[in-house]
DNA sequence: GTCCAGGAGCCTT
DNA sequence: AAGGCTCATGGA
């Protein structure tokens, strides 16, 4: 089956999917990939693939969306749809963000990435996953840690590109602690196992309808989720049918970015985190992750 | 050998 | 509130 969906400009996909992808870098096994022209992503309820191409042009995007299914009803279908459209963010407006960055040194950024967008993550429990990995490690082996876990234990849907269903806490329950360590994933072992264990089924959905301050507080209640993860994950998640941009997940890599475009001089990380995230506070307000994105984007 | 990566948690001042 | 220490692991 085949749909098509209009999109917001500016989107520029290429651009969206080149970035995105190289941010992550020696990926292996995600829950979705892009071959240079479609974006593939797998979906486990309803249990589908979906490909999606680009037909439109920038200032007046027009996606098409291809569903791989034994068979999904139409309120299914519908369901898959609006997926893709927030996994992609076609619906986003940056315009806002754009005048707001037009004002600030992070102009000439904004202007060169005109029209890019952040693909969301596939599923809240795969973003908690990602961010506890990505804790105190290099990129490069965040990432080999979770496509570790991705092949131990979640599920591989065998369509055109090697694709992942995105993980589920029953994947990671039989874990065990030293299992998962032989993923090289250390101290986050038992954080994980413990998400797995303690993560609701309902969680997601409740989650999706909290204010961010309070979906926050619920995340960091998971031991190995502070700050930092907790924004992260509900960075690309969902609130009430729209993408949450009032979060400010600034790491040590970033941090250094940020502070440089905005000539932002502190020498202790943790006062030049609360620094730029003050800063992100008063210029972007309720879109500073986007500022976050933007500037994480930027070295691309 | 030392330092530190897209942190978190706990314990002292 | 702010600063120190520890937690695994591998690459520079």
């Amino acid at each position: 089956m085949r749909f098509e969906i209009e999109g917001k400009p500016p989107y520029d996909f290429y651009l969206t999917m080149e970035k995105n992808f190289a941010i992550r870098r020696s990926e292996r096994a995600f829950g979705d990939t892009f071959d240079g022209k479609k974006y593939f992503f797998a979906l486990r309820e309803p249990l589908c693939e979906a490909e999606v191409s680009f037909t439109g042009r920038p200032e007046e995007p027009v996606f098409e969306v291809e569903l791989f299914a034994d068979r999904l009803s139409s309120r299914e279908e519908g369901r898959v749809l609006k997926k893709a459209s927030m996994l992609l963010g076609v619906d986003e407006s940056l315009e806002q963000f754009y005048a707001l960055a037009e004002r600030t040194e992070l102009r000439e950024t904004t202007e060169r990435l005109r029209g890019l967008h952040m693909i969301q993550f596939n599923g809240l429990f795969n973003a908690i996953v990602l961010g506890i990995l990505l804790q105190n490690a290099p990129v490069k082996r965040s990432m080999e840690m979770f496509s570790f876990v991705s092949e131990r234990y979640g599920k591989r849907i065998e369509h055109k590109k090697p694709l992942y269903l995105p993980l589920s806490p029953e994947d990671l329950q039989k874990a065990g602690i030293e299992d998962l360590k032989e993923g090289k994933l250390g101290y986050r072992a038992k954080y994980i196992q413990g998400l797995a264990e303690n993560f609701d089924k309902t969680l997601e959905r409740r989650i999706e309808l909290m204010s961010t301050e309070r979906a926050k507080k619920e995340l960091m209640r998971f031991d190995g989720v502070g700050n930092y993860t907790a924004e992260f994950a509900l960075f690309g998640s969902t609130h009430r049918g729209k993408r949450r941009y009032d979060v400010f997940p600034i790491d040590s890599w970033s941090l250094g970015i940020y502070a440089d475009i905005f000539s932002i001089r502190e020498e202790k990380r943790e006062k030049a985190k609360a620094l730029c995230r003050k800063h992100a506070e008063e210029h972007f307000g309720p879109l500073m992750g986007l500022a976050f994105w933007y500037v994480m984007m930027s070295t691309f």
